[in-house]
DNA sequence: AAAAATGAGTCAAACTACTTGACCGAAATT
DNA sequence: AATTTCGGTCAAGTAGTTTGACTCATTTTT
């Protein structure tokens, strides 16, 4: 275990967690970009994968953004066909958003990629080092404090 | 360990690393909004407490954006007493960039909120998990592909 | 049944942050 | 002496965000 009182020790340990986040994004940001996509089309994929159906409303608390910054982003993966918007039965104003065939694939792709990514990283570390790691995330994801 | 084949399973890990990302520069951010800077001018100084007296161009290559881009953040540090640009001795070209007091203790401030977050979650996961996220963090953070 | 609230969407203006391109001056290199 | 490098600035263009105001259809409240 590294020494956490040394500051040039605290600095690398910041720096391969930057790092790290930085390549685990890396490979969606660069599939996304070819077909003219950024991250926020990959996180709007990511909240449709995990609550398939969830409302315009619903999307924008998770996002944490104005409805105008979604639409833009939004609009344009209903126009290329990789998500449906529509109208829930309950209610008539909401719209439930879910992945065409295609936009499934795209997620999964998405996904398989940066798992891929972890695996190796996780080979390389060992099975022990996966568990710690998912634990310290964990940890760090839950400590947040939510006023 | 969990099963990476199942899809919840995998956007279950990819979330908290994401949340654990969030969390880890959530402090941080806040901090520097109180005083009107935002994450580059974090990562000015972060770089400049790495390798102090390096030069402008160095700091260029290190946050990858271009000159336009870090001068005004680069500026306002400066205004602010937070960094300073002194000619180098062996080139008069070169500005070697350097804390000033204040910005050394600010760089303290920060980085020391950012570890408490870290001792706090390596607490509760345990020393062994402590190496395990290291572990995958710098093969994450090696692994990226350098062109 | 009428009034109020809600969900989704749009238009507009303002602001921030970034890009590329061009250029300057001082200093170093060739 | 000519060229290159380093730091800096001006300008124009782009992208992404915000807040505010408004519409329309539908649901909830009174």
């Amino acid at each position: 275990m590294p020494d956490l009182k040394k500051s040039t020790v605290q600095r690398q340990i910041m720096e391969s967690f930057f790092l790290g986040y930085q390549a685990f994004t890396a490979k969606p940001d660069e599939m996304l970009a070819r077909r003219g996509l950024s991250r926020v089309h990959h996180r709007i994929l990511f909240f449709i994968a995990s609550y398939p159906d969830l409302s315009v409303k619903e999307l924008l608390s998770y996002l944490g953004v104005s409805k105008q910054a979604l639409n833009t982003p939004l609009r344009q993966l209903i126009e290329m066909h990789l998500v449906e918007s529509r109208t829930a039965d309950e209610d008539k104003r909401k719209r439930m958003l879910r992945f065409t065939a295609e936009g499934a694939k795209l997620e999964q792709a998405l996904r398989r990629e940066q798992v891929r990514l972890l695996e190796r990283a996780f080979q390389h570390a060992g099975e022990e080092a996966v568990n710690g790691w998912l634990a310290v995330n964990q940890a760090l994801a839950t400590g947040t404090v939510r006023t």
